[in-house]
DNA sequence: TAACGATAGTTGATTTTTAAACTAAAGTCT
DNA sequence: AGACTTTAGTTTAAAAATCAACTATCGTTA
């Protein structure tokens, strides 16, 4: 049993996300006045990309914290936009490389602006301190759940 | 233009909601278990019907972040498993006051206590301090995005 | 009262997410 | 080598989100 009691009621915002999805949502339609047409789902999986080319599938599933079946059909639609191309990799054949094209490599810098000028908005008003404070409360949070096996 | 100048990258958490998610999925999990057979999403609109019966779908849609169509659908789908009702209002007739049924109200008990246990889980090792910190932080951003007309 | 605009809710089409079942390729163990 | 298990990825079906168009009712105003 914890120490920690928690009022009932007070903590669904936890739950319920509802700041991502403010930002998500904001970022979305950044994304659209500016003719970007990507959905944030498919950019996030961009932005590790740019971060390390030649993810595999797995890799992508476990950076965007998406299931298996997700990042399938991103990478479809991610393909027929000409965005990522699928190769084999050579040393285990169930695995495909996901791999940027050149089209891709234009879009990182001018989304990355958006998504900072996004994030500017979404935290205007809250100090530096407290922003590491809730980067790392949310960190722990993803790690105790991550990491168990949800029997308590 | 902010003072706050961020780092590329380390603000990735803020947008994805990885710790909302984990959460929700935690929370459908111990449902699962449990053997209780509503999703989330429709635990959220029962959780405030709980705190204030006879609410109606806009009201709904406020507290739940959720737009029109999605409240008709999860109303809809609360009604086929008979844990609301549709009352149509005798002071406006375009309203729906949406109010629990008996079976909702034996749910609430139940599912509180999973609610709490999964936050529980979910907030080991964070101080309270911390917690009110996170949870000002993101109903900062939530209030930032919400009112704003998104042109910056 | 007639016309106009705003509000509450529904419907339809498309996309995404999720869980579960499935295929194919490795690795392991005797 | 043969049987078993694990891992990578795909497919299918159901629930939900999103955007747009739509109906019905209300309030205002001329």
């Amino acid at each position: 049993m914890q120490n920690n009691q928690f009022k009932r009621g007070e903590l669904y915002s936890f739950i319920t996300g509802k700041a991502s999805t403010a930002i998500a949502r904001r970022l979305q339609k950044n994304f659209k006045e500016s003719n970007v047409e990507i959905t944030i789902e498919q950019w996030s999986v961009l932005y590790h990309l740019w971060k390390q080319d030649g993810l595999s599938q797995q890799q992508l599933c476990d950076a965007t914290f998406r299931d298996k079946p997700s990042i399938t059909r991103l990478v479809d639609n991610l393909e027929k936009l000409a965005l990522v191309k699928r190769v084999a990799s050579k040393d285990d054949r169930r695995m495909n490389m996901i791999y940027l094209t050149n089209e891709a490599q234009v879009l990182q810098e001018q989304t990355m602006a958006l998504a900072n000028r996004t994030l500017n908005e979404a935290l205007g008003g809250v100090t530096i301190e407290e922003i590491e404070i809730a980067k790392m409360v949310l960190q722990k949070v993803y790690d105790n759940l991550a990491n168990g096996t949800g029997s308590l």
